[in-house]
DNA sequence: TACATTTGGACATTATTAGTCTAAAACAAA
DNA sequence: TTTGTTTTAGACTAATAATGTCCAAATGTA
């Protein structure tokens, strides 16, 4: 198996995914996360197969409970909704490009301050 | 006046300063083009001014009227939206980058349909 | 079959965003 | 200053979207 195909079988890691592979990892039950993240079941297997995405702070008990590296996870929360935002969009690269201009803009701002 | 001082006189233009200035150009007041393109003249007030983000349709409708380039327009909107998202936090660039990885994934499994 | 886990979906609740109106502030002309 | 006009601030309502909860159907397993 080449480089290219093993790029086809493994795509893109997804939240979703990475908590996932994380709970079965540790072989727990979703119940049993539930009650320890205090987090309804329905909406962590919700979580999982990205139908829903938890709240910065559902991710950040996550990722403690996990032990999985928080800004890890922060990136993708991020990124994954800026990319459903923009999924059926044109011009994504420059949008992100100016988006990343505003963004040192405005901390440049915050540091003149 | 060199390269350097010119940049920070004219540091980003914002939609607002966009919508603003062409109006200014067109010399109309709020008034009349809140009549014309039907949005409330205290919102198009507020969309100079940055402190409000009209929706996608009256951007639209507000470059047609002043016969700006939509596209550049949604440019701006898209970025800034972002650009809010992001202000506060870290590792933007980062998050800005892996953004841009799973939009192109999305966009790719779309067409493999 | 019987039991446990996962999932889908309806619904309630809450938060966010958008729209409307009014009057005060700012500005300009007489 | 007074008058008339434009712009802006702010309070409030309406609409929309996100989140949380629950239960039963689907799935998996012994």
């Amino acid at each position: 198996m080449d480089i290219i195909s093993l790029k086809q079988t493994c795509p893109m890691k997804s939240l979703g995914n990475i908590l996932k592979v994380a709970r079965e990892e540790k072989e727990m039950i979703l119940r049993k996360v539930s009650a320890e993240v205090d987090i309804d079941q329905s909406l962590i297997s919700k979580f999982e197969k990205n139908e829903r995405k938890p709240t910065k702070e559902q991710l950040i008990r996550l990722a403690e409970f996990y032990n999985l590296p928080e800004q890890e996870l922060i990136i993708n929360w991020y990124s994954e909704k800026i990319a459903d935002e923009l999924k059926y969009t044109q011009g994504t690269t420059e949008i992100l490009r100016v988006a990343e201009e505003k963004i040192n803009y405005y901390k440049s701002q915050e540091n003149g301050k």
